[in-house]
DNA sequence: CGATTCCTTGAAGGTTGTCAACGTTGGTGG
DNA sequence: CCACCAACGTTGACAACCTTCAAGGAATCG
């Protein structure tokens, strides 16, 4: 249980139980990159599981609590178990995927299709988690934030939102934020391939052995 | 043994013994991204391992020898080697925090910083791996593919290549790049954190027991 | 040697960044 | 309770970067 705006550290992997966290980096001449965004039910920690080095540059981006595996643990259960070992190496391969779709984004896509994209990605992630219901949503991320993300100065990411609302496409006040065109917001993101991370080879549970996350927690 | 130009397909994993690939994403608009370049010692498709979705979208830059592990047989030794489990999972995570360092640069580099990110990378890659000793090697991609990479135009590309030039900082004519400054070029690249995926927690060899790379091939 | 792809360059315009200023919100302490 | 402060949001003017369009030259391949 973290306050928002803590940095989370430490040699684990923390599985998000609730609230949203962001993996950032720091280029040397001060320009940050948020390169991921995590929503509850995600695995946090996994790709710095094999190193020596502290996890860092996780920041709390909500009000979160997580539920820690130390690393160590974790390791000892991959090595006992094999499903576990597979299970982990389909989530690090589907989070390369998504971090390839993503960055096909930022690379293709101007202001416009960048904001679409994030914001139609998120609205799949907690549907597809039966955290939300309707077409409206939670979007902790502050503006400074969300230009992080995309690669884009606050500035701009307040003209584009401005203009989305007054598009009718999409309207973000105080934090929430409500799709009123979710087709156009589909064909601004150009949002191909986005459901190609299914078709798992392994069949049957992939619920995993140790303290990662069970169920639907990881689709 | 595939010519340069051609596309790589199948269920299966490939360590990429000589020559250049890379993998791309096309988006419903006619862009494209290229999303990673693979260099001679690279294992190709691992992040697509456990799916029943066949490889693609893999294109080769150079004439290429590759060697085919079959997917079925990979997932076999998997099974059986903890080991070997352990070094995909370490592969994936390398290739995951790779990304990030990608993503992070495109988010945040202007153009010239961008070229200059891209030449560092392959110009220390091919240098761990001992494939190049002095300050030039083979680049071949086009300017178009250099476009698709770091998300420019061509004409673009041009234009820096050239104030580059100009600046005696890279050279590159026929395929052939080399590095004048390196100092400056590192500046330009803003590289922090480039070594930063070392450090593998466990210990000994880190030689897998299936058909991947062995040795110093997968540094 | 024709044809295709690739490279190169100019001019013009659009998208995004920078700078600057002000309004709004929420929290903290007097 | 109010004053203050800090962080966030909003807007305008202008400049820089990058794209688009267009065209011609160079290289490469059958």
């Amino acid at each position: 249980m973290r306050k928002a705006g803590e940095l989370l550290v430490g040699n684990e992997i923390y599985h998000l139980r609730a609230g949203w966290a962001c993996q950032f980096r720091d280029l040397s001449n001060g320009r940050r990159a948020i390169v991921d965004v995590y929503l509850p039910g995600d695995v946090i920690g996994l790709d710095t599981v094999l190193l020596t080095r502290p996890l860092k540059e996780i920041l709390t981006l909500t009000e979160v609590t997580t539920e820690a595996v130390a690393a160590e643990d974790a390791l000892m259960n991959l090595m006992a178990y094999r499903p576990t070992a597979l299970y982990v190496i389909w989530l690090l391969g589907q989070r390369k995927r998504r971090a390839d779709r993503f960055l096909a984004a930022i690379s293709c896509l101007d202001a416009r299709g960048r904001l679409a994209m994030m914001v139609l990605d998120f609205y799949t992630r907690l549907r597809r988690r039966k955290l939300i219901a309707g077409s409206t949503y939670n979007l902790p991320l502050t503006q400074v934030q969300i230009g992080h993300y995309l690669g884009l100065t606050v500035v701009h990411i307040n003209r584009v939102l401005r203009s989305l609302r007054e598009a009718r496409i999409v309207n973000l006040e105080k934090h929430c934020i409500t799709i009123l065109d979710l087709e156009g917001l589909t064909s601004l993101a150009q949002n191909e391939g986005m459901a190609n991370s299914s078709g798992a080879r392994i069949g049957g549970r992939s619920a995993p052995e140790i303290g990662l996350p069970t169920g639907k927690s990881a689709l």
